[in-house]
DNA sequence: AGCCGACGGTTTGAATTTGAACAACTCGTA
DNA sequence: TACGAGTTGTTCAAATTCAAACCGTCGGCT
């Protein structure tokens, strides 16, 4: 076991603001969406996702994948968005385990109308906060560390 | 209602670059911590705020405010701690609905140990990733960001 | 002293998240 | 063709989160 390498006092703002700012962040963005769309990010996300699909319609698994989400959690969500007529199952024709998500016109609905105002949300949280320097070390930076982790 | 400014291309990078590295941080130090320590990262969080506190005791407000969690939230967690010996609740002096949580030597201890791995974590996921400029950059920028935002 | 709005912390119930267990199925290989 | 390891999506129970309701107390004001 080597020495503990603790952090200096600029690894440690990084950090703390890493870990405010995030909070914070989700939880405005969690909040507007509820507030205004009746959605949670979660749920807008995999809207986000299905409405940019190829072919209209995603398996789960990779549905899970691309949110960063658990499967079981995914689960969950899509139940939550077919209950509400936004999001429609079917099986996969290639593989019979497979399940494929796509949007209704509800959902399509949903997304366009929740849009405008979400968008606005993460200007108002973080993109409008940061000028031009910093968004681009931000994006650069932060995609390196999202892809050295696990998805799970 | 004014038209609607999409982001463009570097800022959805960014903003995906800070969805995708928050959600995987925090889903990796939260892992390390309870595989190693047994503690969620909100337990850790109490612990050091307890144990940086000036008189080795704070009031839950404060805390919850220190922490950007809820109130409620943070009872569950103070009451977990609790029940397992790491933290003591006692009343405050000055104030009857006052309640002061502090460490016990237990809970120093369980500190001690767990902060190691805990910051190797935090290196591993996040600071050593990050060169000196992209450091500083970060630390300025979500500090900004995360002081805009409003608590709760 | 007595009132009243605000505060401090807990409780409550519902919603969500998690990992593990599960059953059904695929695919490469023998 | 038959095997077995790995995949797919769901289910389950337990843990956690959240906001709203709640109760007792504080403190300024009359």
């Amino acid at each position: 076991m080597t020495e503990t390498r603790w952090l200096n006092e600029r690894e440690m703002t990084a950090w703390l603001g890493f870990l405010q700012a995030t909070i914070k962040v989700h939880r405005y963005v969690e909040h507007q969406l509820k507030e205004d769309s009746d959605l949670s990010h979660a749920q807008y996300e995999v809207l986000v996702k299905l409405s940019a699909a190829p072919e209209g319609a995603i398996r789960m698994t990779d549905l899970a994948n691309g949110l960063f989400t658990t499967k079981s959690g995914l689960t969950y969500q899509v139940g939550q968005l077919e209950k509400r007529g936004l999001v429609r199952r079917r099986s996969c024709p290639t593989d019979v385990r497979g399940v494929l998500a796509e949007l209704t016109p509800e959902g399509h609905r949903a997304l366009r109308e929740a849009a405008p105002g979400h968008v606005e949300a993460v200007r108002e949280a973080l993109i409008d906060v940061l000028d031009e320097e910093e968004l681009a070390v931000l994006g650069r930076a932060l995609e390196r560390v999202g892809a050295r982790l696990p998805v799970e």
